[in-house]
RNA sequence: GUGGCCUUAGCUCAAUCGGCAGAGCACUGGAUUGUGGCUCCAGAGGUUGCGGGUUCAAGCCCCGUAGGCCACCCCA
């Protein structure tokens, strides 16, 4: 039989990995709820043109890395595809069950896992997972603020100090078309000085070229025309009070004008989030942007939106590089053993009577002896073992206290009072 | 999609020139049938990623393939 494997690009998250991701669950719910956020969950799956149409059909995530689905049978008409990003699958709910009549903005948050057929690396998998925060239907600047401080509140509350803030704008329709001609114009220009893997951007899409990571790129990308020097009027104002706010609120934050962002749909304020000294690889740890106009074309009125994205998968991964304590599971506060291996059954019923008190209990159900059943209860680092023994037959048990190494003997119908006690002094 | 390195027990790794596949950790059991992380003993655990080839003989050499890691690309 051939072995299985989970497949290319996913992973199991074994306890250990998975209670480093809930503890950044609980701390992205936590702060969700203190800013006005609530829960949303989305299909894992979309109309493929949810993605089309909003992350746009040339881009890299749809062109090449989108996971379609092809049902078995029925309904095969159906394009499908697992959700690359969250933001377009939230519009289009946003656009389905008129949230234009609710409480503008709509802030909506989520957690959960994307997917993106591409290469496996090093903090780049098929399977990962985001917590994704967007408010719809402010145009800013002031949200475009504090959405950029909710996600700088994020890494410093979850332990990495040294995430930095890169801030664009990349302009909106009345001015960015007009940019991006006098760019494919300036490299048109420079074509014969484009290496090879660049060139075919020029008449795709330009903009990309400048995050280039080619070195030979650099003095070409540095000398090229900047969009902060065309943006339109409104766009500049709206870019300098995006600035202001973050400077109220003490955020810092680097202004880089060749940063785009990989998604069609994003307008004026974009961002990412990059650990300092690891910009350039694929070490972004989040990212978002405003996207003023998906909403409208995903079938909706027009409505402005701004949100970003973290990836836990990285976070994680910066957390263990940056020497973060592992995270533990709690330990339980007693475990039941017995002096009779056989006797399973009775272990199983004190642990019931403790469970059904409230208290964490594990039972030892295997059928060893008494000293391996007490050094496993150590090793689940338990503070108490009960241990049941021929005392039972006067309705008590040892209560053994695992720290000090003494135990006492306690009647059976006062150990629950008794634990309860010594949990909650 | 492109390139480089790698793959032996659950994990980390040995195995001389091509000559009987091993250790440590972890796991299970035992050490005068009721007491601790230690110690000692034992057990279990392998199609050497997979498929071919060369050879009397392949973990080792050759070809292919899958997977992992790293980089490009892209992004989280």
């Amino acid at each position: 039989m051939p072995t299985l494997r989970a497949p290319r690009g996913t992973r199991d998250l074994l306890p250990s990995d998975r209670a480093a991701f809930a503890r950044l669950e609980r701390l992205a719910r936590d702060l969700a709820a203190r800013y006005g956020y609530r829960e949303i969950e989305t299909p894992l799956f979309e109309q493929a043109a949810v993605f089309e149409r909003g992350i746009g059909a040339a881009t890299d995530v749809v062109e090449k890395e989108l996971f379609r689905v092809v049902p078995s049978r029925g309904e095969e008409r159906e394009r499908w595809a697992l959700r690359p990003e969250a933001t377009a699958g939230i519009c289009r709910a946003y656009v389905e069950h008129g949230m234009q009549t609710w409480p503008q903005p709509v802030k909506l948050a989520l957690t959960g896992p994307m997917f993106r057929y591409d290469r496996p690396q090093a903090g780049r998998y098929r399977q990962f997972w985001q917590w994704d925060v967007e408010a719809i239907g402010d145009p800013g600047p002031a949200v475009d603020a504090e959405l950029i401080e909710l996600g700088a509140r994020f890494y410093r509350d979850a332990g990495l100090a040294d995430v930095e803030v890169l801030l664009n704008s990349i302009g909106d329709p009345a001015c960015r078309p007009a940019y991006v001609a006098e760019l494919r114009d300036y490299f048109a220009r420079h074509e014969a000085e484009l290496p090879d893997a660049e060139r075919g951007r020029l008449a795709t899409n330009p903009l990309r070229l400048l995050d280039s990571k080619d070195p030979t790129m650099a003095a070409l990308v540095a000398a090229a025309p900047t969009i902060t020097d065309r943006l339109c009027d409104a766009c500049v104002g709206h870019f300098a009070a995006v600035r202001a706010h973050l400077d109220r609120v003490g955020i810092v934050y680097r202004v880089e004008p060749s940063l785009v962002r990989g998604l069609d749909y994003y307008t004026r304020t974009a961002f990412e989030f990059y650990r300092r000294g690891a910009e350039g690889q694929q070490q972004a740890l989040g990212g978002g942007g405003r996207y003023d106009g998906l909403v409208e074309l995903l079938g909706g009125r027009p409505t402005p939106g701004i949100g970003f994205a973290l990836g836990l998968d990285r976070v994680v991964l910066a957390l263990e590089a940056a020497g973060a304590e592992p995270v533990t599971t709690a330990a339980p506060i007693a475990v039941v053993v017995g002096a009779d291996p056989a006797d399973t059954a009775g272990r199983l019923a004190v642990a019931t009577l403790l469970r059904d008190a409230g208290l964490a209990v594990h039972a030892d159900l295997s059928g060893r002896r008494l000293g391996r059943q007490l050094e496993g209860a150590v090793r689940e680092r338990a503070h108490f073992a009960v241990i049941l023994g021929d005392e039972l037959a006067e309705g008590g048990v040892q209560l053994r206290d695992l720290d000090a190494a003494s135990q006492k003997l306690v009647p059976l119908d006062e150990l629950v009072a008794l634990l309860r006690r010594k949990v909650r002094p």
